[in-house]
DNA sequence: GCAGTCAGTAAACGGTGTTCACCCACCAGT
DNA sequence: ACTGGTGGGTGAACACCGTTTACTGACTGC
């Protein structure tokens, strides 16, 4: 953002030059098309002047990874910001339906960010990667959840082996909301709220990455039904008709 | 199968080396390393000879996937045959259970079975590729839902706008599980029943995809009871406790 | 025995990621 | 204004890769 000097300038310029014909090649022909050959071709220089800014191509990768997902959630928070605080449901359910559009209208985006498995990118256990989604997802669904303070309609209690990781997990997220400026009093993030989350994460995903795969059980030409009715199912789950 | 001539049986020998071979460099290094030169390196011959046996790397490839999917159908199914048919519930467990586990024992075969995008592979849109599993799957889960005949206990209708396609693929699962030997009365399986294995069947590989993936959004060590609950809660809207 | 089939070979083409030595425009300091 | 260093970019090279081509040579069926 703050380059000084000229130097630093036109460093940043080629850098997002480069990130832009990554992109570019990985959407018109996929990731195996996003050679560092090609890219240096469309730049007009050779490939190994690309090591002045990345240490290899799974690196590169890496950074097209992150600017992927730094555009997701600048598509998703103005439709975001166009629902009123007030609507928390309607405010999950547009983070949900903009995620599968924006999966559905950028297969070979999603397949990287999200469908990659890390050692295929050399991914060290937790980058940010799709955090900058799931960022966006949890700050909604977050608060949704908690406001309302309700436990799975199922009576289902949290299985004793995964509260001691819920719990840890409880107190960043609340970290962060903090830190984003949303103020959630401590308690109300229920272990239960967290369980929510991680399963309602967990079936949208697999709705998203089957649709997207076309690796439903036969040919569905249009799961968007599919998906509603799960938006609505899950926001009854939480104790809402919709 | 039923090799007559002596050059037959060398011929599918030889091509069981292959993907023995495939397998093994997969297994051990990720897909990057299924390489025809090293393939042909380990058999002792040249990378050409194995266009003899494979159109194409991507061709090879494929086989990998039936040769995979083939041995996961092949676990399955013993887990399967030691529970009585008097208990769809504990075997439709099993075989969700059992794709869980061979999914976290063998995470590459799982990624490019199940997470590999159809183009990556050349996948000509309906490979049978997972297909043996998915029978496996649908001839447990098929006759459970069918014979208790119970919609989902949310009273959610079937949306309009897939009544059409899940019209045909109950037909098409009725006549896979006729020729199966399981006989199936034909009203029985309800459009509600389809409905519910294919949100079944999304939640289930959301779960595990995210698991082997290692992209639930926080660092979860042992999500064995996530999956556990997941399971109760799906018998349950099936209406069973468990 | 002969002709044909077919697994396997060698060589080549164009492509890849990556490394190395080098060049030279620019910038800071005196 | 000269100088020395920093750093973007180059060219050649290495070791791979998938794939095609023309060719060999052993086995097979007649």
């Amino acid at each position: 953002m703050t380059e000084s000097t000229r130097r630093e300038k036109l460093r940043a310029d080629t850098e997002r030059e480069i990130l832009a014909c990554a992109r570019r090649l990985l959407v018109e022909d996929g990731s195996h098309a996003v050679t560092l050959r090609a890219i240096a071709r469309e730049l007009g220089i050779t490939a190994p002047a690309l090591y002045r800014y990345y240490d290899s191509r799974a690196d590169l990768l890496r950074h097209v990874c992150d600017d992927i997902s730094a555009d997701l959630a600048a598509t998703l928070n103005p439709q975001l910001s166009a629902i009123p605080i007030s609507q928390p449901t309607e405010r999950v359910f547009a983070v949900c339906r903009g995620f599968r559009q924006w999966a559905l209208a950028h297969p070979r985006e999603f397949t990287l960010v999200f469908a990659t498995s890390p050692e295929e990118t050399g991914t060290p256990a937790n980058r940010p990667a799709q955090d900058h989604f799931g960022r966006v997802f949890l700050e909604v669904a977050g608060p949704l959840l908690s406001e309302h303070k309700i436990y799975p309609s199922g009576s289902l209690d949290v299985p004793e082996r995964l509260r001691g990781e819920l719990t840890a997990y409880r107190d960043d997220l609340a970290a962060s909301l903090a830190a984003a400026g949303h103020q959630v009093a401590g308690e109300k993030l229920q272990l239960g709220t967290i369980y929510l989350i991680l399963q309602w994460w967990a079936r949208m995903y697999g709705h998203v990455a089957l649709e997207v795969f076309g690796r439903f059980p036969f040919a569905v030409n249009d799961a968007e039904p599919l998906f509603e009715s799960m938006l609505t199912e899950l926001a009854s789950v939480v104790g809402f008709s919709s």
